[in-house]
RNA sequence: CAGGGUGUAGCUUAGUUGGUAAAGCGCCGGGCUGGGGGUCCGGAGAGCGCAGGUUCAAGUCCUGUCACCCUGACCA
């Protein structure tokens, strides 16, 4: 779907916000008309919303392509057995469980991690160092029973999260990877236009972790704090910030203290978990060891709204152009026929051309569509009227400039990389 | 989970000392308009979160309950 006319789409824009919404993000993504809120911490992604979305995932795949990861897709009811052997299945240990019963009272777990799963279900086919190193990733929707959601999207009760696990015959080999990995999600989230204002930071981990670092994004709307120096493109989480600069060596004085958002994070489990867990693998010399682990995640529904929040203005939205739901806006103002037929025109060559447009062929008035363009953040803007026909022109805006110009037809396709 | 706040039309809200629900946006029909959510006329649409109670009479009072929001706690 590389168009679509705006006649056509159910959803609409919208100038209030329902009252009991005060995330920003959240504000801004209902308006637009792209999520729906379903409950407290639960909101549904409408089409241009599950563009947004499948946007940010495809960036990820890439780069976990690009390191070797192989995609998956694991299921979202568990067998407490698994958690049990690890001793996270108890309420005092994870306090976010969603349990139910099947039919015959047999209990399950609704999925909150796959890290469980995802390990057992790879022992039946890693039992050889042959088989080693290895990582598999996966688009998962995650089911949280979080005492209180808050922040819109960015922190819910469901949610969608790309977590990747790699297994390795040996720390060594384990480390490399890491590092690899630590790279590759740079790139993403460079990519998603926030490789400025987000940190590799150090963290506290969980049970099994021995190293944990965090992918923070400095953001008003975020739940952590942290302790940065950008200069040396150092930060801190709070939660460790004594230790971490006792061992970094540096002055407290010297950090900025800002708010973030977590937006991804990554476990060096050792052979903690394999052991709880009894996965093994079977080395050269035929010994039975324990396989090193470790977990890679990306908050792809909390960067939805991190994007939402940072890169927005008083106008709304605006998406970069690697996640942007549409690459143009083409207004169309008026019905004259060579007004609609300019428009068709350049709303078919454009589509041809695998360029995303949103094509607004509505019959409401000009205000209405630049504010619906402003709104919805699509990253240019092309107007088509009675004025621009005559003067065998096209006006074209940048959403995060004031100034629009007027351009030929060569010059416009040329701005999306077609020649005419 | 603790503390606080709020539930009235699809959305934002108004509703007096209790007297039988009002407006704007949106929606439907029509006129004038036509480059930043324009304007005028005419419509449809809620029985007030839910359940009880008090009263001749409850959106207004009482009890309970649910949901949502905020602050904190929590946050593999």
């Amino acid at each position: 779907m590389v168009g679509m006319r705006l006649s056509q789409l159910f959803t609409k824009t919208s100038k209030t916000v329902p009252a009991d919404e005060t995330a920003k993000n959240a504000q801004l993504l209902i308006r637009a008309g792209y999520v729906y809120k379903e409950m407290a911490g639960v909101y549904a992604y409408l089409p241009l919303g599950l563009r947004v979305v499948e946007n940010i995932k495809q960036i990820v795949r890439e780069e976990m392509n690009m390191v070797g990861g192989q995609e998956l897709i694991m299921t979202n009811l568990q067998r407490p057995e698994l958690w049990q052997q690890t001793t996270r299945w108890d309420d005092e240990i994870v306090d976010i469980w969603f349990k139910t019963k099947l039919k015959d009272d047999t209990e399950i777990g609704l999925a909150w991690s796959h890290e469980e799963p995802i390990m057992q279900m790879m022992q039946q086919f890693v039992q050889s160092y042959k088989d080693l190193p290895t990582a598999v990733y996966q688009f998962q929707t995650k089911l949280r029973n979080e005492l209180r959601a808050k922040s819109g999207v960015m922190r819910g009760r469901e949610f969608v999260m790309k977590d990747m696990y790699s297994l390795h015959a040996s720390a060594e080999d384990l480390d490399a990877y890491y590092n690899q990995v630590m790279e590759a999600y740079k790139r993403v989230f460079d990519r998603l236009g926030l490789g400025n204002d987000t940190y590799v930071t150090f963290a506290s981990g969980g049970a099994f972790t021995k190293f944990s670092h965090e992918f923070q994004t400095i953001c008003d709307a975020g739940e952590d704090v942290l302790y940065v120096h950008r200069g040396k493109n150092i930060a801190v989480n709070e939660e460790v910030l004594d230790e971490a600069v006792k061992e970094l060596g540096i002055n407290k004085d010297e950090l900025e203290k800002v708010k973030s958002a977590e937006v991804g994070n990554i476990f060096n489990f050792g052979t903690d978990k394999s052991e709880a867990l009894g996965i093994k693998f079977v080395n050269e010399k035929g010994e039975q060891q324990p396989i090193y682990l470790a977990s890679y995640g990306i908050g792809i529904t909390r960067l939805v709204g991190v994007i939402a929040e940072k890169l927005s203005d008083d106008k709304g939205l605006v998406w970069p152009e690697a996640v942007a739901p549409a690459k143009v806006y083409l207004a169309r103002l008026g019905d004259s026929d060579e007004v609609v037929d300019q428009a068709d025109e350049l709303y078919d060559r454009l589509t041809e051309s695998d360029v995303e447009v949103l094509y607004d062929d509505r019959d409401v008035r000009a205000g209405e569509k630049f504010a619906d363009a402003d709104l919805l953040g699509i990253p240019y803007r092309v107007v088509i009227s009675d004025k621009t026909v005559a003067s065998q022109q096209y006006e074209f805006k940048a959403r995060k400039s004031d100034d629009s110009q007027l351009v030929g037809l060569a010059e416009l396709l040329d701005k999306f990389g077609i020649a005419e």
